[in-house]
DNA sequence: GATGAATGAGGTTTCATTCAT
DNA sequence: TATGAATGAAACCTCATTCAT
């Protein structure tokens, strides 16, 4: 009777990998992750065919983890400001929580191992927030600019912001704050 | 006299090199850099002692490029913004004319590769813009935040400029110009 | 399960490590110890991590079938010469029946390869001919002489009979035990 | 006609390549033996045409080194035992005073690097203690044994002595002696 | 399904030697 | 003659992937 394969392996698998590229980069081995995951370096490959593969899935793993974390309690009826306030407050403290996850994510996503397939994959996935980002577009000084432009902006403030946040952790809240006020009011 | 070092060389190891992490990463094999530089595997190594600190030496190299270009026609007398759109339009213009340089810049950034050596040296060359930089953090609405703030927004904005701008070929002057607008407006 | 590490191919690689060094020296290439050996060049680095390691664990496998060799049939109760006599020759037939054995034993010896640990576990090894080697310091003439100088004195006439006796088979044995008589006499 | 080139940098060349080896074992690299002997890496070609050559040469200088100084002041009209001594003593307090000297002069001996060639003008500079030897052969207890015994038996308990002496260098001189007396017993 | 030994291409680096200067 | 840059073969070792058990 074959066994089945075991989601939590696999989940074993996907943390180790955030672990390990977080320390070593893209370049960590198989079989180092493997290791880290209790499991035989062979194993890694019944739950993913090879490592480009296992990367990709990676980064959908880690985009579906922020989104998810974004979207709960999305106050859909409030305000604009208020909707994009959520998120990126609720950007800011995933990233700030799970700092490996987040490295490895920028790391996936400037390298080229992510296919198209991976990349619309993510898209489909932003879901809740899309239309908020789509008002933002519309609604803010960046109209004249492509649709886009806003929530691309959003973006690397949160970045910038996050690199500051992360190295005074004693103003956090107020530095998170005060940058969605420039934010805000640079977009509106 | 035995032949000496030769700068031509050098540039050419340099140049292969990003043309190479352009298409691979930083995976790129010394012996494919080589190659493309037209000199002997071994050769490389005559240059730079191993492959970190080719990669370290690279990145100094665009760093300075970059920072010649925009140090180039400096407006030093002139206003804080023609100060700040001659940084933003100039960084831009080098990102698009190079795409390669730029995607390497970035990659080595995130990269684990660059010491504190590299890192601290970039700093120094800077130079000629830091005192706008600075005198933009304390004049704009984000003086309550770090003193790096505005220029580390100045870059992330940048950022998404480019990608628009890489897009967008033909409304590549309007939207550089627009979004710099959208900047001024934020941080002023 | 997979395959377990086998001891035959562990044998194979060390005995073919055995070839090439006395062939070739200590610069014996990995690659062509895993050729003769009949194995994978990586293949060798699952049954010793580095070069360092396969050299330091080969001559403790030398060390090991020479002392062996000396052990068996030690004649525990017999008088002192006739053990003495014992090591002396089983010592002596060992190096005469595997000269490339020898060879790479007396390579690594001289060589910088040898870790302090190996240098320690080859002296647990000596075992059973200990207390022999010490009564041989006790009570010989070199008493005055620091302890371990009968024992090395030994060595060091087995090293010079070996020539001899390498390169004249026929008189081998009256060799071996003429310069027997020779080395009891001056101990004695 | 002999033309000399620099013998002052042919010294060099010799006394960095006794260092380094000592240091590195015979993998010493030209370059690193040619940089602390302060001439170019090319150099060293032009003194000798390659790297075993120089090996060859840099052992008989070695030994011409050991056998000038066994042979300054030797006691040619003196007892056999006062010659064997003055052989056993001036060879030791050598191999003492240059620990390095030796060591690569037992690196090459055991090694595959040596010519035959070079054997044999070994052989050739031992000159005036040759006439010595044989009659040690001849007038000891070894007379059975092959003419060249008695000498390679002074030379090995030559090396065990060493070991000791140089360990202990507060009982040198009585350590020297006394072994003298066990191998002058030993052959007589 | 799980395991980990086996594989061999490929990576970085070293080095003896050559040769332009 | 002296120099040291240039060369490319070869060394050691890693690694994604396969497959016998």
């Amino acid at each position: 009777m074959a066994r089945l394969k075991s989601p939590a392996k696999r989940g074993a698998i996907l943390d180790a990998a955030v672990h390990e590229i977080a320390r070593n980069g893209l370049a960590a081995s198989t079989a180092s992750i493997a290791k880290r995951a209790g499991v035989a370096s062979g194993s890694l490959f019944t739950y993913f065919p090879d490592k480009e593969t296992l990367l990709n899935e990676l980064y959908l793993e880690l985009k579906r983890e922020v989104y998810s974390r974004v979207n709960a309690d999305f106050p859909q009826a409030a305000s604009l400001e208020a909707r994009a306030r959520h998120v990126w407050t609720q950007f800011l403290s995933w990233a700030i929580e799970s700092p490996e996850r987040r490295k490895v994510s920028v790391l996936l996503n400037v390298s080229d191992v992510l296919t198209t397939d991976t990349r619309r994959n993510v898209a489909t996935i932003r879901g809740i927030i899309e239309p908020t980002m789509r008002e933002l577009g519309r609604r803010s000084v960046a109209h004249g600019l492509p649709a886009e432009f806003a929530s691309a902006f959003l973006s690397s403030m949160q970045e910038t912001t996050l690199d500051f946040a992360v190295r005074q952790p004693k103003r956090r809240k107020e530095l998170i704050d005060r940058a969605f006020q420039v934010f805000w009011r640079a977009i509106h």
